[in-house]
DNA sequence: AATCTGTGCGAGAACGTTCTCGCAAAACCC
DNA sequence: GGGTTTTGCGAGAACGTTCTCGCACAGATT
């Protein structure tokens, strides 16, 4: 079973009756052909059902007008999916396609993607990236030139343009939002890495995005006057068994926070979980605020409050940067930070 | 700011002090190389970051190593990004990567994608065909002989293998379920493409999974023995207000039901938004069942039960096939049908 | 000593495009 | 009508690989 050999442009330009050059002249109407000729190759090419060879044509212009995407699949954030989305449907419209991989937050994999993805020539690449720490296969030596978008997450120390979001106003809303409504005990729980189970110590190394939200609360809950003796923070490792266990530590403490904070979606449905275990009612018995707005934050009853991010922007502007980069060398690096919004739903009671 | 030119093998040649062909042999170790010449290749290959061109290669080999997925991105059901994840993660396994492309159900983005991505000279194509009706972009002609593997719809006309999950009996053993439970009164929301806002009678065409689901409603039904009359059927269009509409219709009948099934899950937040307004607790007052498993449907209180579809194992099962179609053309055309499971919460009164 | 077998390697074609260059013929200019 | 410009087109190189072929030389066989 061999595949039929695809007609070439030379057998295009034999139909036709002219060289080889002057089909692809025709078809790709560049330099000098008569009219009488463009018509009659484009019909011989219509005829035997001719599709340009894109390899070849990459080859020799230097150009895939493919962009490389490096991320990480994370069904509960509502992040992955609406990102993903935005990026392919915007590379449409800019006539570039996506080549996808996910890492699944394992640098190793990350590392092999960005590898693989240059080999296969993407004109650029826009990455999440998963560790803050380890980014030597971002430096601008290995990229070949290539330029690259982060977005989501910030690495301060490489010279590369990001899209990221400003989570800690959205953070620092929601947090005004809860002690308006009277909560003086408030409960922080934060993602961190490489933390065993969970800790009340901060820990060294956090992601950005996380970084942004715990300013968020800080600076919330000095607005609101909240003393540190009436908030509980605590981090931990991004396992259910995890957060579960530091939640139940949080509700067993002397004075039980009144509100949740979650850091991400994993957290927020542990507290439902618990929640739920516990018979405590949410937006009445326990309050909740996470971040990432979704269909189901919305529909759910009550509706939780969330820290809303325009993820599908985010993903957008990402690829418009990343187009210009590539279209036009030379542009300068730039950190863009889109606006987030406190969405406020019933989540939080009213005390 | 011209991109430095990348090495190639001939830079790798000269320094090693051999021709190409020694040096492509040295690496890519096939034909007759002394072990001396091939440590000094690949020496001098690292000693100069030498990576191959992939385009040259798939240029020369005949294969990209790449797949084409042709998908509706579609948050609500929790199919794009599962899915997606698992088919670009069992590509990788199978060392593909995968090109995407977004359709939103749009028969010319649909075609056009297929084009585009076979003129960048995939592999082989996974896609999700958003009509039954309208598919000879997908006839054998125009693919060139590259295997195309369809997945979540079939399309019975075409000769092109199909993974699809068992709606039918997921959805029959649901209803066996709610009748076990005391219902009585069931009500059937059924998505329909092409109608107006909503009807009760059926429309001509209808996609291959919410076919299968009537048909699990309708075996169901029998077998529980319930009288038609007691069964609402209800098509409607694929938006909001409609669902709603529709829902409102149902609940202000004669005898309404007492449990909905809905055929996709944007109905399903339909019933929880109009639930809410009209203050019908889900689970107690009104009961709903819906398809497609997610962390929100199991973390929401109640419960949501749920015909659960196993869809990351049809995406690596899907790329299973596809790579083996690709490797070793000629296999025969396969039909499978993955089992679902009916995920019991507590969404589901027991009147 | 003459022939055979096998090893290591280089020259050059091929994949399907685009694009530079040159050349002939047509068009223009005074 | 001689010169200059413009037009249309073909030959062939180039992109960076792989791979066929053939050649030289080593060792083995007769």
């Amino acid at each position: 079973m061999q595949r039929p050999p695809a007609p070439t442009i030379a057998d295009v330009a034999e139909r036709a009756g002219v060289s080889q050059a002057t089909a692809s002249r025709a078809l790709s109407n560049y330099g000098r052909v008569s009219k009488a000729t463009v018509e009659k190759v484009r019909s011989a090419a219509a005829e035997i059902g001719y599709r340009p060879n894109e390899l070849a044509r990459a080859m020799r212009i230097g150009s895939t007008r493919t962009i490389g995407l490096v991320i990480i699949a994370d069904f509960t954030n509502a992040f992955f999916d609406r990102a993903t989305k935005a990026i392919v449907d915007a590379a449409r419209a800019h006539d570039y396609q996506v080549l996808i991989t996910n890492t699944d937050e394992d640098i190793d994999v990350e590392r092999q993607a960005v590898l693989t993805l240059l080999d296969k020539q993407v004109d650029g690449l826009i990455v999440v990236p998963s560790l803050a720490t380890e980014h030597p296969h971002l430096g601008s030596t290995h990229l070949g030139g290539r330029p690259v978008v982060l977005i989501d997450r910030r690495i301060d120390e490489l010279s590369l343009t990001s899209v990221t979001t400003d989570d800690a106003s959205g953070t620092r809303a929601a947090v005004l939002d809860a002690t308006a409504k009277g909560h003086r005990k408030l409960g922080f729980l934060i993602s961190a890495v490489g933390v065993p189970e969970f800790t009340t110590v901060a820990p060294a190394e956090m992601i950005s995005t996380v970084r942004d939200r715990t300013d968020g609360y800080r600076t919330g809950a000095i607005d609101a006057e909240i003393p540190a003796a009436d908030q509980l923070w605590v981090y931990c490792a991004d396992e259910p068994i995890s957060s579960e266990a530091a939640l139940a530590y949080m509700l067993d403490s002397n004075t039980p926070p009144t509100v949740i904070f979650t850091s991400n979606n994993d957290m927020a449905l542990a507290v439902l979980q618990v929640a739920g275990q516990r018979g405590l009612a949410i937006g009445r018995d326990l309050s909740l605020v996470t971040v990432d707005d979704s269909v189901w934050a919305a529909a759910m009853v009550p509706g939780i409050s969330v820290i809303a991010r325009p993820v599908e922007e985010l993903g957008s502007i990402a690829v418009e940067r990343l187009v210009e980069q590539i279209e036009t060398p030379g542009q300068k690096i730039e950190h863009l930070v889109l606006p987030t919004e406190y969405v406020s739903r019933s989540s939080v009671a009213t005390l």
